[in-house]
DNA sequence: GCGATGATGTACGCAAGCGCACGTAGCCCT
DNA sequence: AGGGCTACGTGCGCTTGCGTACATCATCGC
C-alpha cells in the first residue's frame, strides 16, 4: 500500500501563500486526521482553530430547531473553514461536519487574525473567496427551491467530486439527503434512476462516478455557475482534469425513463 | 409637507464610521434616489459605486436561466452593497433591485478599495457584516425548504420592516412571490390569512403591519436567528424600537382558522 | 457460516405548492 | 365619470415530495 505524504501544499490556498507567511505559520500548522461524520465546530461553540483541508471535505449545516438542515456549503482542499471574523474566538450558529474522512492542517485563529492584520496577500485571498462562499450558498438556495431533487443530485455529487482527487464518494443516501435537506427515500429514487442509466454505480455507502461529462450535463445550471464564480475568483485552484467542456447544450435530457425535469419549467 | 434632509449617519454603517473616514470620503458620497424597482446591478455587470442606502431597501437576487429567482439577502440602512472584493470593478452573478423607493449614499469602490488597504475599523466591519450575511442566506436557504409559505411571508414581512422607520410596507404579493420565490397566489393566501386574524391589513401594494409582536411569534425560527446574528455582530445598530421580547413561547399557533405549521414537523 | 446491523428498494396515502384559468375590484388617467 | 390596467381572490387538477411502513440485501463481527 502506498503512503503519501501530505504537504501544506495540498490544500490549494495554503499552497497559494507566500514563504513569509509559511515562515511565520509552520511550526503551528498541525496536520490532523478528520473521521467520517466528525463534528469540527458545534453550533455557538467557541472556534478555536482554522481548517485547512488536504484530502478531506467538511460541510457547513445551519440546523432548525426541528432537526432538519441544508447544507448551504461544502469546503474542501480549495479553500479554509472558519475564518470568520477572526476577530475573537467567536462562533457562528452553523455546524460543520466531516462529509468526507481525511487529512486537514490545522491552525490557531491567531495566527489567522494577525495576518489579517498584516492586510496582505491573504487578506486579498479571503475576500475573494467569500465572495465564492457566498455564491454558493445562494445558488445553492435557488436551487433548492426550483430544481427537482434529481438535479439537485447531481449538483451534489459534482461538487463533492471536484474536491477529491478521485471518483468514488464515500457517502449514503441517508448522508446525502441530510445534507440536501430532502428525505433519504428521494434520493435513493433519484440514485437509482443515475444508476439505470450508466452515470453512477453505487453500493453500501459507496456512490462511484462512471460518466462525468454526463453527470454534467444532466445537472442544473447551479453546477456551473457557482464552478465558474469560483474558477474566476480563485485562479489559484487548479484546473479540474476530469471537467469538459464538450457540451454546449445546456442540460441534458435523458433518452426514456430518466427525465430530469426542472420543478417550475 | 415634512422633508427631512438625509445625513450619512441615517445609514448606520456610515455613521459607526470615524470622522478620518468621512473626511476622506465626503466629497465623494453622493446621495441618490433609488426607484422601487430600479435595477442597482446588473448579473454580470461591472460595478462602479457601492450604496449605502439611507432610507430606501435593495434585495440581491439570484435567477436561474429559467427566470426563477429567489432572493437570500436584503439590504437596508444597516449596511451597505457592492463592496464583493473591493480590488476592481468586479462582478457577480447576482442581481441588485430597489425592493422600497428610497436614498441611499453612493460611493465610488475605488475608494473603499483604498479604505481596505488601510485596514482598519472599517475592514472590520465589514468581515463582520460578512458573516451576517452569510447567516442571512443560508438561514434563507434552510427556510425554503423546511418552512411553508406562510412562515416565509412573516420572515420576510419583518425583515422588511426591520429595515423601516414605519410599518407599511410598499409591496405587492406579485413582487414578494418573487423575493421567495414562490407562487403569487401563494403569497395572497398566506397574506389573506394574516389579515383575516388581524396581524395586517393591505390594500393595491400596500401592506401595513398592525400586530409585529404577533407577526413574530408566528414567523418561524428563521427571523430571529439571522435577528440575533446580525445584533450580536453588528453592535452598532440602533436596537429596534418594535421588538419586544415578551413571547417566551418560541412559535404560536393560531386559534381556529390560522395553523402557520411547518412543513416537516 | 450466521445473525445483527445498517443501507437500500418500494409502495401507498397525503399535503403543499404549482400551473392554469378566470373572476373581482381598486386605482390611475384622461 | 368611466374605461383600462393592474393587483388581488379563488377554484381545480396535477405533480412533487413527505411520512410511514416494511421488505430486501450487503457487510461485519463472532
Amino acid at each position: 500500500m502506498v503512503v503519501r505524504t501530505l504537504l501544506p501544499q495540498d490544500n490549494c490556498l495554503l499552497g497559494a501563500l507566500s514563504p513569509e507567511v509559511h515562515d511565520r505559520w509552520g511550526r503551528h500548522l498541525d496536520l490532523v486526521a478528520l473521521s467520517l461524520y466528525d463534528v469540527v465546530y458545534h453550533a455557538d461553540q467557541p472556534m478555536r482553530y482554522v481548517y485547512f483541508p488536504a484530502d478531506a471535505i467538511i460541510s457547513v449545516q445551519y440546523v432548525l430547531s426541528c432537526g432538519a438542515s441544508s447544507a448551504p456549503m461544502v469546503v474542501g482542499n480549495e479553500a479554509l473553514l472558519g475564518f470568520n471574523l477572526c476577530r475573537a474566538e467567536e462562533s457562528t450558529p452553523s455546524r460543520s461536519l466531516v462529509q468526507s474522512a481525511g487529512y486537514a492542517y490545522r491552525l490557531p485563529r491567531r495566527l489567522v487574525r494577525e495576518e489579517f492584520n498584516r492586510h496582505g496577500e491573504f487578506l486579498s485571498l479571503m475576500l475573494r473567496y467569500t465572495q465564492v462562499l457566498i455564491t454558493q450558498i445562494a445558488q445553492a438556495a435557488a436551487c433548492n427551491r426550483h430544481h427537482s431533487i434529481d438535479q439537485q443530485l447531481c449538483r451534489w455529487l459534482l461538487h463533492s467530486l471536484d474536491r477529491l482527487p478521485h471518483n468514488r464518494l464515500t457517502m449514503t443516501h441517508e448522508f446525502i439527503s441530510n445534507m440536501l435537506g430532502v428525505r433519504r427515500e428521494g434520493v435513493t429514487q433519484a440514485a437509482t434512476k443515475l444508476r439505470d442509466v450508466g452515470v453512477i454505480s453505487y453500493t453500501r455507502g459507496l456512490i462511484t462516478v462512471l460518466d462525468r461529462p454526463r453527470l454534467e450535463r444532466l445537472s442544473c445550471e447551479c453546477y456551473r455557475a457557482v464552478r465558474k464564480e469560483t474558477e474566476r475568483l480563485l485562479p489559484y485552484l487548479p484546473q479540474c482534469q476530469t471537467i469538459n467542456n464538450s457540451a454546449s447544450v445546456p442540460t441534458m435530457t435523458m433518452e426514456g425513463s430518466y427525465e430530469p425535469a426542472s420543478r417550475s419549467a
